[in-house]
DNA sequence: GTCTGTGAAAGTGTTCACAGCG
DNA sequence: CGCTGTGAACACTTTCACAGAC
């Protein structure tokens, strides 16, 4: 389909961005977009917007921008839009169950179809409809679900342990809240959510704000 | 304190890490530690523990590496670990619901002071110790709580509405969780946590993983 | 010998700037 | 003209590699 440069994570997770905005669009009954009428939505430089684009080929029309219909569709293409993805919530505590309620995520080829923990008085319960199993079953949960894709929210003192269990039962895709960088071998993608970070960063800049 | 070179936003976050795990080696009376052994658990390289502390001081000792409590004292003292941030929650819904719970936070300076929300159903009522107040007594909660810090977890059509809000009652930093790109003035500090797309950027290696 | 601190080199990502198309 | 597509320039980060301290 593309040529086979390397693209960068940023910019794929930027085309998600495009597509969200485009779908916007095309919902609008906007015929036309243009780079910068992109970038301004998302506080991203035109160049930006069309070089990202630019990676997949050429979708745009020198002198008017881009189709919004056409380009929907590229994105999703592109972005595997057609293809769905179940994912499996490790740790059901408050972050873990409020993920599974989150609306968010049950749309757009996305969806939370088990849930795993070690709590024998979560175990069994329901939530959202998903059967709260547990974590010793996870090599047959993440089967019988067809689970490509795991959200771990247990404590740290945990998580490489989860982990560990969630890549033995064949997962390669993790998104992790734990606090801790977790030890995987190269062919498991990660990706950490760090939010007591997150805020920490923001704390650090209001205390040098004046320097 | 230190020099006037611009430190990258990643480095001030890498140090966050660095202060959590000298941290515990501090508590397992450990009493030296060097770089690659920082950069082992962390997943980083010897030469970036070592260049993001050089850019605040020496405080290693060549040959045998850096004193566990002196540098956690170091840290703290750099990353302003001896102030007190409030936060305020915006929109109790699931997710803030989740993060007002998330014991993560309520440490290390961190305090989520308060939490306002547009409900009748839900103003009054509280939530981990926590009023909920209305929207519009924004500023007045803000004040009255010495409040630096917002959480913005309100749906993606009222983000926008609620910063500006935010940032009129004199709001500089957002941890902001909707799905869109607020527009604010560049002596606001935004961080965008995106959960959708961080799972959709997994799922686009999914669908990617052969090629 | 071990490990820090740091310039220099390499690598990566973003912006510029403009040729060329509609 | 306006806007895309893209090499070249720039900026930013990370890694290398080694002199110097213990």
């Amino acid at each position: 389909m593309h040529n086979n440069k390397k693209i960068s994570p940023a910019a794929i997770s930027r085309l998600f961005t495009y597509l969200r905005e485009v779908t916007e669009f095309v919902n609008m009954n906007i015929r036309k977009v243009s780079s910068s009428d992109l970038g301004d939505r998302l506080n991203l430089s035109d160049a930006q917007v069309r070089k990202d684009l630019g990676h997949f080929g050429q979708f745009g029309v020198s002198g008017s921008g881009y189709n919004t219909k056409q380009l929907k569709a590229a994105l999703e293409k592109i972005l595997g839009k057609d293809k769905q993805w179940n994912i499996v919530v490790v740790g059901v505590g408050c972050l873990g169950s409020a993920l599974m309620s989150y609306s968010g995520f049950n749309r757009h080829g996305l969806k939370i179809a088990a849930a795993l923990d070690t709590d024998d008085n979560k175990i069994g319960n329901y939530l959202e409809g998903i059967k709260i199993q547990s974590m010793d079953q996870a090599g047959l949960v993440i089967k019988q679900k067809a689970v490509s894709i795991a959200i771990i929210t247990v404590p740290a003192s945990q998580a490489q342990i989860a982990a560990d269990k969630l890549i033995e039962s064949g997962i390669i895709c993790i998104l992790n809240f734990a606090p801790i960088a977790l030890n995987v071998p190269n062919t498991v993608m990660v990706k950490n959510v760090d939010l007591s970070r997150e805020l920490e960063t923001l704390s650090y800049f209001l205390a040098n704000k004046g320097s």
